[in-house]
DNA sequence: GTCAATAAGATTGTTGACAATCTGACAAGA
DNA sequence: TCTTGTCAGATTGTCAACAATCTTATTGAC
């Protein structure tokens, strides 16, 4: 009844592992994060929880639920007795998450190039930097060069040992994805992010925690204003 | 993550403004919140919803909608059939959130002290942080301490122009609420503390974003380290 | 005595129905 | 023409009951 008191072991202490199979408000809320990701709700529209609940045969419950994890994220917009709506950022906010961003992704880096176990995955981000050199000169495929610079991050975000750090970062890169790509058209923006890319492999081989910071930093704030230079070209029109 | 009411910029399209009445879940989240924080609940502990829904006479929706509130701030825990229980952060934890909040304070008073309209909330800051120079010296007064600390941060994010640096930030510092009370023990890091705010203030007058933002990280890293030491010496036991 | 299987109880997950509130259209008055 | 009031339909909020799952205590075998 009472919950005794667990003397807590040295190292770390046993924690229930995460279910295989995800439950049901999960997988609702996954598919209605591609739906958002991938621009097939556009930002603002409305989402109606019996519309949802219908299409997944289920009970508005679950939808429900489904929709406050996506809010966590950030990817809608829920108002009292008003429903949920697709987020829908202004050019301010859009930064604003950029800027936090950056600082949290120099943190990251930081982290992980500090981490004594960073050898281990140092081949597979090296591998991909590679691929993504051979990528920035082709003007034809920024999207596959923008898919690759989000599997670089997660692959970095996985490699933490701050599992706040991944929840919070993987939330703000949903937000940015579509802004991120409108940043990576240029060429010449795309050989700059492969440059940054490049120092922090070496920062990372070499230990070099401040220099991983520092990169991450300036690569996230150069992607910030590449993309806002895009979205006020377009709003000026 | 206590979302304020967006106060929209002068260009922003017009947004619904909040509420004034809490909805329920809301109120329920609020009085959990509170208790969490306070310790009434105790690290670890089971929130059973049936229960919560009795004592507030109401039925377990709104209990769930309020868990999962509470889990977006990080006070309670959410494990799948298993149900909720409060948040029990181990030490690494603390420390890394400590790290999160040092980086996004720093972004937040760099926003503050480059701020024009700075100069409206100036002198409640410095008000408090006189306020706070008296304080340091009473060894008896810890508690009002910390207190005058939450309520001066509370007025910094209440400045900055970022709701989400707003809302992460308030979820954090609630977080670590009682850790941080644990490095205001000793009367020498209360000083060192109030040389760190009152360094705050002058950057703030003098528009130094810069200056602001480095002594805001080294603020919240001398109480990061000065929590753990007290949470290892509590541990070493 | 220790461990594993089992069963009863407790707790979370889901559902469908009803209540409260919001939205949009239409009409009446200034 | 613009504002205000009213109404019907649509949508969200809440509830209580049932199903699925987990926890705990007991039993039995080794």
């Amino acid at each position: 009844m009472v919950s005794k008191p667990t003397s807590a072991p040295p190292a770390a202490p046993a924690r229930a592992a995460a279910p295989l199979t995800l439950s049901l408000p999960e997988q609702i809320a996954a598919q209605l994060a591609s739906r958002i990701t991938s621009g097939a709700y556009a930002p603002g529209q409305r989402i109606m929880e019996q519309a949802v609940a219908g299409e997944f045969t289920v009970s508005r419950g679950p939808v429900r639920e489904a929709l406050r994890l996506l809010e966590k994220d950030g990817l809608v917009t829920i108002l009292a007795r008003r429903g949920a709506q697709v987020t829908n950022l202004t050019i301010p906010e859009v930064k604003e998450i950029f800027d936090i961003r950056a600082a949290l992704n120099g943190l990251r880096d930081r982290d992980i190039a500090e981490d004594p176990r960073r050898h281990e995955l140092l081949p597979e981000i090296e591998a991909t930097v590679k691929h993504l050199a051979t990528l920035a000169r082709q003007a034809s495929r920024g999207d596959e060069y923008a898919e690759t610079v989000f599997k670089l991050n997660s692959l970095l975000n996985a490699a933490t040992r701050s599992a706040r750090l991944r929840s919070i970062l993987g939330a703000l890169a949903q937000q940015t994805l579509r802004y991120s790509k409108l940043g990576l058209s240029s060429e010449q923006r795309r050989r700059q992010s492969v440059r940054h890319w490049q120092e922090l492999v070496r920062a990372i081989r070499d230990g070099d925690g401040e220099s991983a910071q520092r990169t991450a930093e300036r690569r996230v704030r150069d992607s910030r204003d590449a993309a806002i230079k895009k979205l006020e070209e377009a709003a000026g029109r």
